[in-house]
DNA sequence: ACAAAAGTGTTGAGAGTACACCCATGC
DNA sequence: GCATGGGTGTACTCTCAACACTTTTGT
């Protein structure tokens, strides 16, 4: 039961953590994975990089917060997000006892609004392959939004959720192998994400720079969000 | 980053929403798999039925309270046990603002001791397939716990962990068949699971009744939790 | 000997994997 | 015409699914 130990307890009577919600925003940048880091400007950890986060409101729920949060960092508002964990070892911050929920956010690099505003907090994006050094615990949540982005890459069709609205295959394949770190065949690749069905082809062509120019297509709007397939990968 | 709305906040400023633990216990009673639930003493859901729970201690982490809450209620401390989810509606708890974080447990029946003493709140176990009306939004954690743990048990092999030390196959085969809801192959089943190599003979056999005496089996210690292979079944 | 549950193999279908060449365009 | 990236098919292997009879025990 949610409150019980004895029940007759008024919950707020209890001494109460501090409660967060921590959002891992990843976004392809410069063909890498990047991930959206805040400088902090105070004690502790002053200076240095951490997850863009804040506390939950008392009127809004756990994932309006996480919203809220994406929102205030990229302006950004419709994009793939999914709760991932929460944390909640004791002296995560030393200051006092702070429970945190952690997202992860999906965000084509392209409709980022760089808003150096709103709190002013200088912000940056770095490789998930080579993050700075990290204040409290938020190494070890970005590992663990990694492998969790890694493992749902296999068994659905995310991937896209990371590219413009309409991309080419050979994109989204580059999105796949970045994300994983290794390549893929290009023929098994196409034959297995067409046969998923969720990407449609818009008639249009990509024709930029040389070579042949590359179908461009969307992904359907009804396709369900967990695309429960066998591994899409090796 | 944990906090930083403005940075320089003391965290132990904000409002601050109180913190649970909600532990989901599963275990397979009479051929059923059933759930463990704490009858409520006091309003709000006076006299009705919830998952077992209690506040987060300052000093403890949230894995240590569903732990304590976990031993409170059954005795029991070496079992599966992972994160669920968080939940955190505003009025989840008409009282105040209560988030929860839920865990599931999977405990074999024989080991649970019964124990109406501590906070003599009654308990009892419910079938998964017939609950009560529940408290809060204990009805959405379990439908959520339940999905997870039929997912858990197509792709890894946690179905053991409902079970005794040592068992036969037979056993196994109707926890899965249980949870899952469907009938499953036995020869298919059988090649399956030992083809994971998690389980090994302990060389004796079960005689009980009648018919062909059956090999028992216990599981590797050293067997990694999240035994990654394809779908364990269809 | 018979009732009851344990145990065991094979076949066909579908999915996964590996692999190499032609196509459309820009310069 | 050549450089660049886009696009395509096939053969082999492996996994999955369907399916029925023999074995070992207790009574």
């Amino acid at each position: 039961m949610t409150e019980n130990i004895p029940q007759n307890y008024d919950p707020s009577k209890y001494d109460r953590p501090s409660v967060t919600v921590d959002v891992v925003i990843f976004s392809l940048v410069d063909e890498d994975l990047q991930v959206l880091l805040i400088k902090r400007k105070f004690a502790p950890f002053a200076d240095m990089w951490a997850i863009p986060g804040g506390f939950v409101r008392m009127t809004e729920s756990l994932e309006e917060a996480a919203i809220r949060e994406l929102a205030e960092e990229t302006g950004v508002t419709d994009v793939y997000m999914e709760q991932l964990y929460s944390f909640g070892r004791p002296n995560r911050d030393p200051r006092t006892r702070v429970i945190t929920i952690a997202y992860f956010a999906l965000v084509p690099h392209d409709v980022i609004q760089h808003r150096p505003g709103d709190d002013a907090a200088e912000t940056g994006w770095f490789s998930m392959f080579d993050l700075p050094e990290l204040a409290f615990d938020h190494r070890e949540i970005l590992e663990y939004a990694l492998t969790r982005l890694r493992y749902k890459l296999e068994y659905t069709a995310v991937g896209f959720r990371l590219l413009p609205d309409i991309f080419t295959l050979s994109e989204l394949q580059r999105a796949y192998e970045i994300i994983l770190s290794e390549k893929l065949d290009k023929r098994n690749f196409r034959r297995k994400i067409l046969a998923s069905d969720i990407l449609e082809e818009t008639g249009k062509k990509k024709r930029d720079g040389e070579g042949r120019p590359a179908k461009l297509y969307n992904y359907k709007e009804d396709a369900v969000a967990e695309v429960k397939t066998r591994r899409l990968f090796p």
